[in-house]
RNA sequence: GUGGAUGUAGCUCAGUGGUCAGAGCACCAGGUUGUGGCCCUGGGGGUCGGGGGUUCAAAUCCCCUCAUUCACCCCA
């Protein structure tokens, strides 16, 4: 084997079987909760200009300045891996005119995003997020909705153990007021903070909030919080959300603390954890972006959506006992004579034409070897063909669960297993 | 980018200087010439992550490197 060739890129991952049948149920049950939702899926490219990322997640985001994936193509081009969908889906809207056509616009995605980032638990180098966008929408009550499909969403797989943690970070008229103010009270505590603050404190100093430390968040305890210095209309927005969420049996709390780590967000920002899922806990991440369309050079356009990880999902389901979605054939047909071949290729072809999921020997196996198989598959019902059957037009169909058998016309098979 | 742990069969791992490198599980075949699961027997499968060094002798000791993994930063 070759080490090189054989090898997967660091931080990328191969799902197989039974995994990959979870990964697609999920991708399913998130599609039909967002068509029960009306929000209908864009398909978007993987790659875009550098620059669409570099302009709206932010120069000076983790994200853009050591994770953006960018590469000059053959034509001189910047491009890079979208390393999350939200700008995509906002270059799209404004491309193709849909901000000309009715409001609001609701959109889904799936799909891989990409950033060079070091792996661990629950972090990869490509991952796929599941998504929605709405565009056009400043009411509150469309950050309500976004919410509630995610949760929607995973209450419908079952999961529990969620929480909701919700912020406002303000909007450009007082999230600088509010940063300088910040920053005015930490400076003198500026030689008591560790290496990372005092970092934090020059490039991002919402970030302080929200440090591990135990000296830093002990020392920051009575920093001035976001949500004493929003405006009027931001003040009022984030009322009005928490006001909505707190009537639908959610549990949502309130966390100052919670920042994000794109700047395109706006007023409100929210994640979803689960307890149980290492250092990574978030399953989902989201917010307002109501700048973000108007950065592209379109109108001035509000949007609110989330992203949410699919490996992150599957991990906590898993980690749970999850088995739906694993596959099961119903039929292995066992071939005992090769005179018999030309009949089981006539009775799987039937079987499967009317949906049975049916899989029958190559060749060159004994019938033990056979029936080890169709064990080992996970087959419901087994069915031998032979010399005996072709002599007689009828088989014995085995039930592997239980080993029971019982004798059927051959013609009449799979009209049984059809009837259950 | 920073720090820790770990790399031996498909999987989980044993083997810390000395014959040709092992176990369990898995896989294949036979025991049972038309029937899976239990049992028995046999079999296939390894550049001991890679490279260099020390030594009469290295999976084992040293250096470098690559990878995996957990955590930090940050994020889904």
């Amino acid at each position: 084997m070759c080490r090189v060739l054989a090898t997967r890129p660091r931080g990328t991952t191969d799902v197989l079987p039974p995994r990959s049948e979870r990964w697609i149920r999920r991708e399913q049950r998130f599609r039909e909760v967002c068509r029960a939702f009306g929000y209908p899926e864009i398909i978007l490219p993987m790659f875009e200009h550098a620059e669409l990322f570099q302009r709206t997640v932010g120069e000076a985001t983790d994200i853009v300045e050591k994770e953006l994936y960018v590469f000059p193509d053959r034509g001189g081009r910047l491009l890079a891996l979208r390393p999350e969908g939200t700008a995509s889906a906002a270059r799209a809207y404004l491309e193709n005119g849909l901000h000309r056509g009715p409001q609001p616009v609701r959109l889904s995605y799936v799909g891989p995003m990409f950033r060079y980032e070091r792996p661990q638990a629950g972090r990869f180098r490509q991952h796929t997020q599941m998504g929605v966008e709405v565009f056009g929408a400043d009411q509150p009550t469309a950050d309500v909705e976004v919410i509630l499909l995610a949760a929607e969403y995973l209450r419908k797989e079952g999961l529990t153990e969620l929480s909701v943690r919700l912020n406002s970070i303000g909007c450009p008229d007082c999230r600088p007021a509010y940063r300088e103010a910040l920053r005015r009270w930490a400076h003198p505590l500026l030689p008591e903070l560790c290496e990372d603050c005092r970092s934090r404190y020059h490039r991002n100093p919402l970030r302080l909030l929200d440090c591990k430390e135990t000296r830093c968040a002990t020392a920051l305890q009575e920093a001035p919080r976001s949500l004493e210095t929003l405006c009027s209309a931001c003040e009022e927005h984030f009322a009005a959300v928490r006001g909505y969420l707190a009537d639908l049996d959610l549990p949502v709390s309130v966390d100052p603390n919670l920042v994000r780590g794109i700047d395109y967000y706006t007023r409100t920002v929210f994640e979803v954890v689960h307890g149980r899922l290492g250092a990574q806990r978030a399953l989902c991440g989201g917010g307002r972006y109501d700048g973000l369309v108007e950065v592209l050079g379109g109108p001035p356009t509000p949007g609110v959506g989330f992203g949410m990880g699919l490996e992150r999902v599957l991990d906590v389901l898993e980690s749970a006992g999850e088995t739906e979605g694993d596959a099961r054939p119903d039929l292995f047909l066992a071939i005992a004579d090769e005179r018999a071949r030309s009949q089981a290729f006539a009775i799987a072809t039937d079987a499967r034409r009317r949906g049975l999921a049916t899989l029958f020997d190559l060749g060159g196996r004994s019938l033990k070897a056979q029936m080890k198989a169709a064990a080992r598959a996970g087959a419901r019902f087994a069915l031998v063909l032979g010399e005996r059957e072709l002599a007689t037009g009828t088989a014995t169909l085995r039930e592997m669960d239980t080993g029971q058998e019982r004798g059927l016309p051959l013609a009449e098979v799979v009209d049984a297993l059809c009837r259950g």
